[in-house]
RNA sequence: GGAAGCAUAGCUCAGCUGGUUAGAGCGUUCGGUUCACAUCCGAGAGGUCUUGGGUUCAAGUCCCAAUGUUUCCACCA
């Protein structure tokens, strides 16, 4: 069916009912077919919190992209998509929602609560699977997975049976991050550092017993209610009388002990620490060495404790300036200094941090990290770009256990049950729990928490595709191929697939991670909400198209470097989906032919063989690049080829045959839109949708662009000696150009161009070229032209004479022959000076030498022809 | 404190394992009523590739150091 395409580029015409095709016919649900090699990826899935920003658009270009690729390429492809519960992100939302009607969680109850959690993850969940459809990610819909639904509760439910039973979980008192507004514990990771401002107060201990005092120094005086020793360095000279001394605690009274610990360095401060093992990580391990007691000052919302009086149910800040003033009134303080020190913040909602000692449950992670430092070491995994891996070490090196169990309710719930009699833990990966104690029959109560999200997201590869049950997807997808994300969650998640994946599956849960950068504003700065600079990629796409979004994104995007993004990027990329639909507009207009055949080298024209050439150049670059990642990359080959070669030389080359009817113009109607649909075929990946519209409108041409063959290079249609000779046609009318610009001949003024070359092949036929493109008359190949009163244009393969003598100006003519001749010595000592160096010769590449050799050639021919025609101005 | 990235035209960036006279987009200047496209066509100006060493026949590219800048991790009694 022959179609005219809309004279105008109008992407929201298209985008829309291409994208329910391509659903209608199931495209993005592969059959399995174990003959063929697979290729799957996972998404990474959106928190349910929020919507599509330009992190997802970047995120979900790049993978759509290799999706399509290596579907064209003959892969049976998979691309599983689906949402993350987010349960903290996801909570605070709610929280924040009920709070505005007046509403707390505890009013609700946990019951309700989750219904209304599940109630915005139908609304809010469904909105951004919506929001990444209007890009056109060609994901299997019918595979959509949720962090929270039923198979992957139950592959979290199996891991942590799995792992106690292992003894890899466990549940004890550790110090965690403790967020008093969100009430519950964080991980590290969680934790975000902010600069504040604040004071370092000097107390004094007194010994007990008299004889003076020590001197302690804190930025939390409030603490001081929980300390229970004060440390020393055993080799600390200064204080190693004093070891097994005690100390009067000021304020509170208690006689605490002088313990002597590494964990006090001879040259800070004074040398001496206030331990307060409740209240801080470090003094939380100094306590377990030292056996010291533990006293809990502060409360879940970061109030003091009843066991302090004076003091209690005051907030933290408003005790530590009481505290701070009584210290003073007591003459127990020594100084105050000001400080800019980094504060543990709440990543969620930005709360100072309380480190608290609290019974949490932990996943052991020295036995779970080695296998996993082992998998990118000898390179089953590997990051892209390499440097990643790195920062992957140093993390898995370093790892602590991992605190899982969060205060929340939304998410999933921690399978340990204790009984309320005799206090009995069962774990059990059963969906019905655990009711009766199975030692003394007494009533078992779940533990309430949930567990930290990432706990889920690190089994999504294989939680998705069936696991735990071994069904076909995990079998033939898994491991997935390419995982696609960006480098600020390379800790919090890629880290904990691939030691969930080693250890449960006993395989890698992809071979590649390609890492991105940020999405930043046009002035470099990060894209917030408070800053209120981000680009609603939902806005560009109405406006421009997903094409010009996705192309604005992929464009000059490399492994692992943020980018800057910019209504102008926006708009280059619209300009270049124009052009495209103007050159395919072009092209369907002037088709009469019925199909489009694989061109016959024999039928030909030098032009057609040179536009050929180039493009097998393109789809090789095009290729090579997309197997090495380089997406960015890839894309500029075609943009290059699209816009210069195709349209401003081969369409404009192409138009005097076109117009000739004929054979000859059958030829060039097929080259045209061969090579049209080839390019079409290379930029699908990248553009799916205007891509798509113009195929289907090509004649002969069935189904979806989307499940065609990509196109690789082919040596049959490659024609590098024809090519090369064209290209001499090409240069010379550049130089025509240039000459005719610079004398300020307007285009319509033509004239008769007379050409003397050595290479008059190349040369024949081309009248039309220079009288379409080069403002000529009439052209003429001559063996010598001796009209004094002529332009004369030298290109390193031709003279070309063109005569113009009322607009000559013959010095001038002089002045510039002069410069051309002077840049060409200097070209030709410095190849010379090269080829006569014999280091050179005999050390370099011979390709490299003969390169030179014919470039030293080429400009002495150009050399000859300049001083030929300097020698006709005089 | 540890680590990593980046530094190329006025701006934003390409430049792959070292090999033509360093490229593109935007901006800028000049010219254009060429029947696909002014979201366009043709042409130009504009760069001592941050600095200093080194390796090499050859360095924007590799190594070392410095400076600037960004980021990650750790710590902060």
């Amino acid at each position: 069916m022959r179609k005219e395409l809309p004279k105008t580029y109008s992407p929201a015409d298209f985008e829309g009912r291409i994208y329910e095709q391509w659903c209608e016919k199931k495209l993005f649900t592969p059959t399995v077919d174990r003959k063929k090699l697979h290729y799957s990826i996972v998404i990474p899935p959106p928190n349910i919190t929020g919507q599509l920003h330009t992190g997802h658009a970047l995120d979900n270009t790049l993978q759509d992209i290799l999706i399509r690729y290596k579907r064209m390429k003959g892969f049976c492809t998979l691309w599983v998509p689906g949402t993350d519960h987010a349960s903290i992100a996801t909570e605070a939302k709610i929280v924040e929602e009920m709070r505005k009607e007046g509403l707390t969680k505890e009013d609700l109850g946990r019951e309700k609560f989750l219904e209304r959690a599940w109630a915005w993850r139908e609304k809010y969940g469904g909105r951004i699977i919506e929001q990444l459809k209007k890009m056109g990610v060609s994901c299997d819909w019918t595979r959509e997975r949720f962090t929270l639904d039923e198979g992957c509760s139950r592959a979290v439910r199996k891991v942590f049976e799995q792992l106690y039973s292992e003894g890899l979980i466990y549940r004890g008192e550790r110090i965690i991050n403790w967020c008093p507004h969100c009430k519950t514990s964080i991980s590290n990771a969680e934790v975000d550092y902010e600069e504040q401002n604040g004071h370092f107060w000097h107390i004094r201990y007194p010994l007990v017993g008299g004889g003076g005092y020590v001197e302690v120094a804190t930025t939390r005086p409030e603490t001081l209610l929980g300390d229970t020793a004060v440390a020393v360095n055993p080799e600390d000279e200064r204080y190693k009388h004093l070891i097994g001394q005690y100390v009067v605690l000021p304020l509170v009274g208690r006689r605490i002990p002088i313990v002597a610990d590494e964990h006090a360095q001879l040259d800070k401060g004074t040398g001496c620490v206030k331990i307060t093992p409740a209240h801080d990580p470090n003094d939380f391990e100094v306590g377990r060495r030292q056996h010291l007691p533990m006293e809990v000052a502060l409360t879940e919302d970061a109030k003091i404790t009843d066991n302090y009086p004076k003091y209690a149910g005051m907030d933290r800040y408003e005790a530590r300036k009481a505290i701070v003033k009584d210290l003073e009134a007591g003459g127990y303080l020594a100084g105050i200094e000001d400080l800019k020190h980094e504060v543990g913040t709440c990543y969620r909602c930005g709360t100072t941090i309380e480190p608290m000692v609290s019974l949490q449950w932990f996943v052991r992670m020295e036995p779970l990290a080695k296998p996993a430092i082992e998998a990118v070491r000898d390179e089953r995994i590997k990051f892209v770009p390499e440097r990643f891996d790195k920062n992957y070490f140093h993390w898995m090196e370093n790892t602590q256990d991992w605190c899982i169990s969060r205060q929340l309710w939304w998410g999933h719930r921690i399978p340990a049950f204790y009984c309320d009699d005799c206090g009995e833990v069962v774990v059990t990966a059963d969906e019905n729990g655990c009711t009766v104690c199975p030692k003394c029959g007494g009533h078992m109560t779940q533990d309430p928490d949930t567990l930290d999200t990432w706990f889920s997201s690190a089994l999504w590869p294989f939680s998705t595709l069936g696991w735990p049950d071994k069904t076909e997807d995990l079998d033939y997808f898994y491991p997935t191929s390419t995982l696609v994300t960006g480098y600020d969650i390379i800790t919090f998640w890629v880290s904990r697939m691939i030691f969930s994946a080693l250890h449960y599956t006993d395989n890698i849960p992809f071979d590649t991670v390609l890492i991105h950068g940020l999405v930043r504003d046009a002035q470099g700065r990060k894209m917030s909400k408070s800053l209120g600079n981000g680009i609603d990629p939902l806005e560009i796409i109405d406006k421009y198209g997903a094409d010009a979004l996705r192309f604005a994104l992929a464009t000059g995007n490399s492994p692992g470097n943020d980018m800057r993004f910019s209504d102008e990027k926006i708009e280059a990329a619209r300009n270049f989906a124009n052009k495209l639909w103007n050159a395919a507009r072009f092209v369907m207009m002037n088709l009469t032919i019925e199909k489009i055949e694989k061109p016959d080298p024999a039928a030909l024209a030098p032009e057609d063989k040179w536009i050929l050439t180039k493009f097998e150049e393109c789809a090789e670059s095009v290729n090579s690049n997309l197997d090495k990642y380089e997406i960015g990359v890839a894309l500029s080959a075609i943009y290059d080829f699209l816009w210069d070669e195709y349209c401003d030389w081969y369409i404009e080359l192409s138009k005097p045959s076109v117009s000739a009817g004929g054979e000859r113009s059958a030829v060039a109607q097929n080259v045209l839109a061969y090579v049209l649909r080839e390019t079409l075929k290379l930029l699908h990946p990248f553009m799916p949708f205007i891509t798509e519209e113009i195929y289907s409108g090509l004649p002969g041409e069935e189904g979806s662009i989307m499940v065609k063959t990509f196109p690789e290079a082919e040596a049959a249609l490659r024609f590098p000696a024809e090519s090369a000779d064209l290209q001499k046609v090409i240069d010379a009318i550049r130089a025509i150009r240039v000459r005719r610009n610079e004398m300020g001949v307007v285009p319509s003024r033509k004239a008769k161009v007379y050409i003397e070359t050595k290479y008059p092949a190349a040369f024949e036929g081309s009248s039309s070229f220079f009288e379409r493109l080069a403002s000529a008359s009439a052209v003429e190949l001559v063996n010598a032209y001796h009209d004094e009163g002529a332009v004369r244009i030298v290109t390193d393969s031709a003279t070309i004479h063109i005569p113009l003598a009322d607009m000559i100006d013959f010095e001038a003519e002089k002045k510039r022959l002069g410069a051309e001749l002077e840049n060409v010595e200097k070209e030709i000592s410095r190849a010379e000076g090269k080829l006569a160096n014999e280091s050179f010769v005999s050390r370099a590449p011979e390709k490299v030498v003969a390169a030179e050799r014919e470039k030293l050639e080429k400009q002495k021919e150009k050399k000859a022809g300049i001083l030929a025609a300097l020698e006709k101005l005089n």
